[in-house]
DNA sequence: ACGAGCGCCTGTCGGC
DNA sequence: TGCCGACAGGCGCTCG
């Protein structure tokens, strides 16, 4: 599910806490359990379970859409995938159909990660790096430059879709923003990424950063969007918007299939050069 | 190097 | 109402 302006809103909630649920900074972790066994990437269950006893959480952080809860000893890392949800919560509360992995804080509050389709993983390490290490520059980092981001797509001839969606190019993208940005930056999903002009890279650039800007700064105000399935496409242009006039020029919004995903874009203010 | 196809899972929605 | 296929915000793998 969650893509980099998702990620970073669970960040702040974990960091800052909201209505009711308490920052999850500094708590101690009495123990874990595990739901499901295969929410763990790393290390086997009865050292996971031993090892994050009794760590303390020293910071939030975030690589793309990989959380990074500090501990006092090791990183305890966090990929979503497509349907997980943190929740901190008081742990006389009922345990939900979906939840796979519980940490037990020492004064009664307890993080569940929960997750239906049971993609998402965890990893407790020692090495962060040898989890996030492949990951491609951070777009709203200060390295990811107009330059840097041109000579990128440069150096690879790639779908721009298939492109952004690389975590490996670019850490952060999925599904919908990559057509939200490719639609506000007026370039054809299919467009080979070698084949953009400085200025068209540019455009690309500034074009992921706000939109990313605004999903982060929407996501402020409607966490739930996603699981509520509600109005969240008032944030968006082209993503689910088959058929709909487009924005700008009101023709039909398309959708088509690329990297197995469906990917929506206008034909008009997005031609494929020829 | 690139991109298609598939698997991993569960749930929802629309058509018949 | 029930059944059945399509689809879902991710990603790793294989294969041509």
């Amino acid at each position: 599910m969650p893509e980099l302006p998702e990620v970073e809103t669970f960040r702040k909630y974990l960091l800052q806490g909201e209505s009711g649920a308490p920052s999850i900074l500094g708590k101690k972790i009495d123990n874990a359990e595990l739901l499901w066994d295969g929410t763990l990437a790393e290390p086997e269950p009865d050292e996971f379970l031993s090892r994050i006893q009794g760590q303390f959480v020293t910071g939030i952080g975030r690589r793309g859409k990989n959380l990074l809860v500090n501990l006092s000893r090791d990183c305890l890392i966090i990929h979503l995938r497509m349907s997980g949800e943190l929740v901190v919560e008081e742990q006389t509360n009922p345990l939900g159909k979906h939840y796979r992995l519980i940490l037990n804080f020492n004064d009664g509050f307890r993080l569940a990660f929960i997750n239906v389709r049971k993609f998402g993983r965890v990893w407790l390490t020692e090495d962060p790096s040898s989890v996030i290490g492949q990951l491609g520059p951070e777009p709203l980092g200060d390295d990811f430059t107009p330059e840097s981001f041109h000579q990128s797509l440069q150096s690879h001839s790639r779908q721009l879709k298939y492109f952004l969606l690389d975590q490996k190019l670019i850490a952060g993208l999925g599904n919908i923003y990559t057509d939200e940005s490719l639609y506000r930056a007026k370039l054809n999903p299919a467009r080979k990424s070698d084949s953009l002009s400085v200025t068209e890279s540019q455009q690309l650039w500034e074009s992921i950063r706000e939109i990313l800007r605004e999903g982060i700064q929407n996501q402020g105000s409607s966490i739930d969007w996603m699981y509520q399935g509600g109005d969240y496409q008032k944030y968006l242009s082209v993503y689910n918007s088959e058929g709909l006039p487009c924005q700008r020029c009101k023709t039909p919004i398309k959708r088509i299939k690329i990297a197995q995903r469906s990917t929506y874009y206008c034909p008009n203010c997005q031609p494929l050069p020829e």
